[in-house]
DNA sequence: CAGCGCTGCGCCCTCTGCTGGAGACCC
DNA sequence: AGGGTCTCCAGCAGAGGGCGCAGCGCTG
């Protein structure tokens, strides 16, 4: 429980709460060259400074500035500042490196995305610029006018992987305007000790380093206004160390008060006390209803009430009532006044509450700082990586009411809900065409593969004409369905399918490219060698009947039955169960697009039977399974020959 | 010291968009 | 019969909204 009082500026770690606080006199040291503020900077400035980020770099000479946007009254910020690792390609840093050894301690690096770093030129700078200490201030939140705690990693070159990085806690004060940061031998030599560095030059520059873990050092960097009295903060920490309960009075009088076991600082003795329960398992305070312990009565009591489902505090402009003030304020920023505070400073985005625009933020630095125990990826928040970890698990903790199909995520059980099992689904029709997809991305999709320009002609398969758009060529194409395209070069014949065509020629060249294995006998198609095979040298072989239900006449065919049907005038008999293991070939197509097909066979089939386009009336056995069930094998026969000794 | 106001963290949720496998369709 | 194309659909991740809760500054 010892808390240590240590002696630094009041200004320090103390979070102003009105921007106006910042003092004038403060503001004109600033004009005067070190640092420069502007009150209320114009809405040109504040445009650029949205374009450039919140804060920006500039190296005249062997000087650093560091210019901060000044925002808008009661908005917050986000200064972000990207890691910088110093390569040997980094030929502007290995020529700036040196040159600031000597001089400069910290300088701000303009990143290529626009944001910033902060490279913190360390002993091991004056080896190599490969081996400076690079420090990022990732990102924090703080009026602008604020002085402010900020995280940040020190990173050494080819050290990766954020958890292995050094935690820092930076303060940065009287960040509104541009700042001059003073650099010097002794802060480098500070820094290297662990010790506290002073500004230089009129600047206070506060370095405080301790030891971690084995890989960790914890440096606490404080920049104060100018005209703040220069602690002996080094001198501090060792009394820190020997007489936890000392107390060091500042210039005006205020002490603070320091706890030992981390960096928490405060004016009052209470709130340290009250702090150092945070380190302790000391509860005092127990629920009766769960026996859970809390450290005040006034958490205890807020526990209580979501037992009970008090909720004390009633939003004004809704039903809804809040165990504390402060979550109900919150709610009405969220539901009522829409207020949002916190703007990024490198787009529009605006939030009700800093953590939102910490992780928004995440979304331009691309930082991850959730790692997957199990695989390479890693998350933006603990929840991504939470989700994530059901694909490792495969837990499914949604599920369909309706089928029980599981999901892994809530949205993909809704938009199967909804698309499965709705009655109004949403649909996405394209303006294209008459498609219609039931989501907006497949509509996406569609419109890429189909309705996009290309810059290579597509031609037509059919013609010579070409398009650019791949839905324009298929409508194109489709034009030419009917057509029979397909012409023999020896006689008349026509037809739609090249590989009726390919059938067809076998005709004129006598090739007979399908042999029997059984007797060696060869035919001009797949479908002739079937009927071979199944009628000489398969013996379980049974040929389907037709028979005609009035004169009892047996047929191979049914459309050879249905011709007879006319003349007998009776109607069409089922064919018999002996006939069931080929009853499939007959099905009625439900499809009315295989109906269609069915059809246009059917019709081509019927012309190629007539041997109408054929030169003597031979007719080559062929595609169809009206055909496959009784064609003879003999090759050289006609289709009436055919269907004559397969008939009964 | 209690209480208020506020902040930060974490969790859960929704919305959105991309991706790839499966099956239907077309040729 | 088989390959190419397209639509359907689930998986998955990015981004953000909203809220519960613990802790801290401040005040009476």
């Amino acid at each position: 429980m010892a808390g240590t009082e240590i002696s630094v500026p009041p200004e320090q770690f103390t979070k102003s709460k009105e921007p106006g606080l910042i003092t004038e006199k403060a503001l004109e040291e600033e004009e005067e060259g070190v640092c420069r503020a502007r009150e209320h900077p114009s809405s040109e400035e504040l445009e650029a400074e949205s374009t450039h980020g919140a804060l920006q770099a500039k190296i005249p000479g062997d000087e650093l500035e560091l210019l901060l946007a000044i925002p808008e009254e009661g908005e917050k910020h986000i200064l972000t500042l990207q890691m910088v690792h110093l390569t040997s390609e980094d030929a502007e840093l290995q020529d700036l490196a040196p040159q600031h050894q000597e001089e400069v301690q910290g300088m701000v690096q303009q990143a290529g995305s626009g944001l910033q770093s902060l490279v913190w030129l360390g002993e091991g700078s004056q080896q190599s610029p490969h081996q400076c200490v690079t420090i990022s201030i990732q990102e924090e939140v703080y009026l602008l006018q604020e002085v402010e705690v900020m995280q940040f990693h020190v990173l050494e070159e080819n050290v990766t992987g954020a958890s292995e990085d050094s935690k820092c806690a930076v303060s940065l004060a009287e960040s509104s305007g541009s700042r001059k940061l003073e650099k010097g031998q002794e802060e480098e030599r500070l820094l290297a000790e662990g010790g506290s560095s002073e500004e230089t030059e009129g600047q206070f520059l506060l370095l405080e380093v301790r030891p971690g873990d084995e890989e960790r050092v914890e440096i606490v960097l404080t920049i104060s206004p100018l005209n703040i009295e220069k602690p002996a903060l080094g001198q501090a920490h060792v009394e820190e160390a020997n007489a936890t309960e000392s107390q060091k009075k500042t210039k005006e009088g205020k002490r603070t008060f320091h706890c030992d076991i981390c960096t928490f600082t405060s004016s009052r003795i209470s709130s340290l006390n009250r702090h150092l329960k945070t380190h302790t398992n000391e509860k005092p305070y127990t629920c009766h209803l769960c026996l859970k312990a809390f450290r005040t009565v006034t958490v205890l009591r807020n526990h209580i009430n979501t037992h009970t489902g008090t909720r004390p505090y009633q939003c004004g402009d809704c039903d809804m009532a809040f165990v504390t003030s402060g979550e109900r304020a919150r709610h009405r920023r969220y539901k009522h006044t829409h207020e949002k505070p916190f703007k990024c400073s490198m787009c529009k985005y605006a939030s009700v509450e800093a953590s939102k625009l910490k992780r928004h933020i995440r979304s331009h630095t691309g930082e991850r700082p959730f790692q997957c125990h199990l695989c390479s990826y890693a998350g933006k928040d603990a929840c991504k990586v939470k989700r994530h970890m059901r694909t490792h698990s495969g837990e499914r903790p949604y599920e369909c009411h309706i089928c029980h199909a599981r999901f892994t995520q809530s949205g993909t059980m809704k938009i199967h809900v909804l698309q499965k099992h709705g009655e109004n689904v949403p649909k996405y029709q394209c303006p294209h065409c008459d498609t219609v997809t039931a989501r907006k991305s497949d509509l996406r999709v569609h419109l890429l593969k189909l309705h996009t320009y290309e810059a290579a002609e597509m031609k037509c398969r059919y013609c010579s004409a070409v398009f650019h758009e791949r839905y324009a060529l298929i409508q194109h194409q489709k034009t030419h369905k009917n057509e029979k395209r397909f012409k023999c070069e020896h006689c008349s014949y026509a037809c739609k399918q090249e590989r009726h065509m390919t059938v067809h020629i076998r005709t004129h060249t006598g090739e007979k490219p399908f042999a029997c294995l059984s007797c060696n006998r060869r035919f001009p198609q797949k479908q002739l060698l079937n009927v071979h095979f199944k009628k000489y040298h398969d013996t379980t072989f049974v040929p389907t009947v037709y028979k005609c239900p009035r004169c009892g006449k047996g047929f191979t065919r049914l459309n050879n039955m249905q011709r007879h049907l006319k003349k007998c005038g009776s109607r069409q008999e089922k064919p018999t169960t002996s006939e069931k293991g080929r009853r499939t070939r007959m099905r009625k197509p439900t499809n009315p697009k295989e109906t269609a097909k069915e059809d246009e066979a059917a019709a081509e089939e019927a012309s190629l039977v007539s041997g109408e386009q054929y030169p003597g009336g031979l007719v080559p056995i062929d595609f169809g399974e009206a055909m496959a069930g009784g064609e003879d094998p003999d090759e050289d026969m006609t289709c009436e020959m055919i269907l004559a000794t397969m008939e009964n």
